[in-house]
DNA sequence: TTGTAAGCGTTATCAA
DNA sequence: TTGATAACGCTTACAA
C-alpha cells in the first residue's frame, strides 16, 4: 500500500510489444531457426555455446514462443474444445472441473461452449470451436444431432463423448456404469422393504443415459418379481413446468401401494430437486410417506428432510478421465474407440430407511 | 437408423483439409486479397458480378476464415480470457454462465481458466490466456496478487473485475451492492425481533467482497444500536474445516442473546452449506433456535428446514454486464473505468421468522 | 475495382 | 551445427 503512490497508479507502462522469436534472434546475435531448435530440440542439435546465449536472451526478453503462431504452422493447438450440454447442471460443471484440471496438468487450455440445453446450437458449437483449431473434442452434449457430431471426427479431431453416447459415433466414452447403478438403487431399496417403485426421469428423448437408467430399471423389476413378492415398478417423464402430473405421478404412487412401501428414484439431480420441491407441495416426508434414491449426490443433498440417499457419480473422475483419454490420443496413441465406464457409489441417507414415525 | 449401414458407420470420409482463402480464390478465378476484401468490406468497394462469384465459392468449399491466421494477422482473436477463483462455487458458475451467453451473442467464444482457490496460480493464468492472444479478460479471482492482475492490463488489454476489486488497478468493476445488501438482510432481521448478530464470513484475506460485506455489517450494527435497544452485532471468520470453532461460534451466540433472539448472517453459500451442517450437528432449527439469513440463493435454499433466507445476487446479469463492458471496450470506446454495482434482492423465508414451535 | 506482394510469429527444408 | 528461406492462412499497402 505504502509503495502505492498516486503516481505510480496513473503512469502505467505504456502497453509493451511481446517479444516475438525474431527480437530474441537478434539479442542472441543468431538466427530465428537457431532459436527454435532451442525451444523443440533443445538437447539435440546445439552448441553448448550458442545454447545458453539463446537461453539468456529468451530470459532477458522474458520470451515465450506464441500459440497462436505455433497453432498456424503445426496446424495443431494445444486447445481442448468442450461443449456442455448446461453449465447450469452441477453434474456438467463437475466434469468441466475434473477436465480443465486434467487439461492444465497436460499444458492444454480449454476452450468452453455452452449449449444452454439449445440443441440447435450444437452444430454451431463444433464449427466455432473447430474453426479455432482445437485439437480435440470432450462432448457433453444432447445427442440429438448425431451429425453436427460427426463433423468432429470428420475434420480428423478426436472426440471424448462423456455421458451422452452419439448414435454410430466411432469415439471414446466415459460414463457412469448406468445399468449398475441402477440396479445399485433398486436392490437397495427392495431389500429395505420398498415394494412399489416409480422411476421418475426428465424427458428421455434419445438421450443414452436417460435411456439406459429407465431400460436399466424396467429390467430390474422383471428380473427381480419373482424373488420379491409383490414387487411393481413403472416409470414416469416430467417436464420441465409440468409439477401438475409430477404431483398427481406420486399422489398415485401411493394408491398403487397400498399398504405396501412406496419409494422413488430420480434420475438426476434436476429430477431430484422437482421431486423435493413436489414432497413440500404435498406436505410429505421422505422416509415416512415414500422412500427416495435419487442420481448424482450434491452438497445439499444430506441436509433435506432426513438426509436424501444418493448415488455419487466419480464426476471429477470422469472428467479427468476424458480429457487424459483425449490427451493420449493426441499424442498419437491409435486405439480403437473404447468405452469407460466409472462405478457408482451408492450413499444410504435418512430417505430411503422406512420410518414410521 | 435404417439408412446407418455398418459399411457407413466404418468408412467415413477421410479427413479433409479445411478449404483455404487460396482455395476459395482459386475456385472464383479471383485473387485472395479480392475473398479477403469480399469477407471483410463487403459492401464497399466490390463489383456486384464478382461479389456473386466470390460468394459462391466460399459456399461450394464451405469455407471460413481461420480465426487462428486472422488473430495473427490483426492481432486480435475475439477470444475472451475468463478467470475464476472456483469453478466449484455456483456464484463463480452462474456468472460464467451470464458472461458465456454474452459472448456467444457477440461471437467471441471463452477461454477458460480456473485457478481451484489457488492463488499462485493467478499469474499462469494470465500469462496463458494472454500467449493466447485473448483479446480482454473478465477476472474473479483471488485478489492476492495485484501484480499478476496488472500484467494482464501491462499488454494493454482491457480487464473486467467481478466481485472482487483488485488494489490499484484501473479497470471496470462488476459487483453486488454489498453494503446495501448487508443493510437489507441485517434491518429485516432487527425488524423481526433479533438482537444478537453473528457474521459468519469465510477467511477475510483481502478479499474486497468479504471485506465489504464485514464492513458493512458493523457499520449497521453501531449505527442502528441507538434505535434497537439491546442490538449487539459480531462477526467471525471460519476456516474451511474448522467446525469445531464454528460449532462454539454458533453456542456462544445464543449464550451472549440470553433471552433475546440470535440470528447467523452468512458471507456466501459456501459458508451458509458449512452453517447448515453445524445447525445439523447441534440438533439446531432454523427459525426457532436461531435466525439466519445468508448471502447467494441457491436452488435448494427453499428446502432447507422452513427455508433458509437468502440474498439473491443478480448472477447472471453480472456475467453479462462484465462480458458487456469488455466488449464494449473491444470495439473500441474508450471510457474511463467504471464501478458496476448492482442490487441484491432479499428473499425471505421461514429461518429469519421466529417461530417459538 | 482488382491484383501483387509483404508480413503477422512460428517451424521445417534445404544448403552451407 | 547453423543460417537463409519458404510456408502456414490471413490482411493490407501499394500498384495497376
Amino acid at each position: 500500500m505504502y509503495s502505492q503512490t498516486p503516481s505510480s497508479l496513473n503512469a502505467l507502462p505504456v502497453a509493451t510489444a511481446r517479444a516475438t522469436i525474431a527480437d530474441v534472434a537478434r539479442e542472441a546475435g543468431v538466427s530465428k531457426a537457431t532459436v527454435s531448435r532451442f525451444l523443440n530440440h533443445r538437447e539435440t542439435l546445439l552448441t553448448k555455446d550458442i545454447a545458453t546465449r539463446v537461453e539468456l536472451a529468451i530470459a532477458a526478453l522474458s520470451y515465450s514462443p506464441s500459440p497462436m503462431a505455433q497453432a498456424l504452422k503445426r496446424g495443431r493447438s494445444r486447445l481442448i474444445g468442450l461443449v456442455v450440454a448446461d453449465v447450469t447442471n452441477p453434474f456438467s460443471v463437475a466434469v468441466l472441473r475434473g477436465a480443465e484440471k486434467a487439461c492444465q496438468e497436460s499444458g492444454y487450455l480449454l476452450m468452453l461452449f455452452n449449449l444452454g440445453n439449445d440443441s440447435r446450437r450444437e452444430s454451431d458449437a463444433i464449427a466455432a470451436l473447430s474453426a479455432y483449431q482445437v485439437d480435440g473434442f470432450i462432448l457433453n452434449t444432447l445427442g440429438r444431432d448425431a451429425k453436427a457430431a460427426a463433423q468432429a471426427a470428420l475434420h480428423g479431431k478426436p472426440v471424448v463423448l462423456v455421458d451422452r453416447r452419439h448414435q454410430g459415433m466411432q469415439a471414446d466414452f466415459v460414463s457412469l456404469d448406468n445399468a449398475g447403478a441402477v440396479r445399485l438403487v433398486a436392490s437397495h431399496l427392495v431389500e429395505g422393504g420398498y415394494r412399489e417403485l416409480l422411476f421418475i426421469s426428465e424427458p428421455i428423448k434419445n438421450i443414452s443415459s436417460r435411456e439406459e437408467r429407465e431400460a436399466a430399471f424396467r429390467s430390474f423389476i422383471s428380473e427381480s418379481a419373482p424373488s420379491a413378492p409383490g414387487l411393481q415398478g413403472r416409470t414416469f417423464e416430467n417436464t420441465v413446468n409440468d409439477t401438475q402430473a409430477l404431483d398427481k405421478a406420486l399422489r398415485d404412487l401411493r394408491l398403487r401401494a397400498g399398504k405396501r412401501l412406496a419409494a422413488v428414484v430420480s434420475s438426476n439431480a434436476v429430477m431430484t430437486l422437482r421431486v423435493v420441491a413436489a414432497m413440500a407441495r404435498l406436505g410429505w416426508q421422505f422416509g415416512v410417506d415414500v422412500g427416495f434414491v435419487g442420481f448424482d449426490d450434491t452438497e445439499w443433498s444430506p441436509y433435506i428432510g432426513p438426509g436424501l440417499s444418493t448415488i455419487v457419480q466419480p464426476t471429477d473422475e470422469l472428467g479427468r478421465i476424458a480429457a487424459g483419454c483425449l490427451i493420449e490420443r493426441l499424442k498419437g496413441a491409435a486405439l480403437p474407440p473404447r468405452q469407460i465406464l466409472l462405478s457408482g457409489r451408492l450413499v444410504v441417507r435418512g430417505s430411503s430407511v422406512h420410518n414410521v414415525a
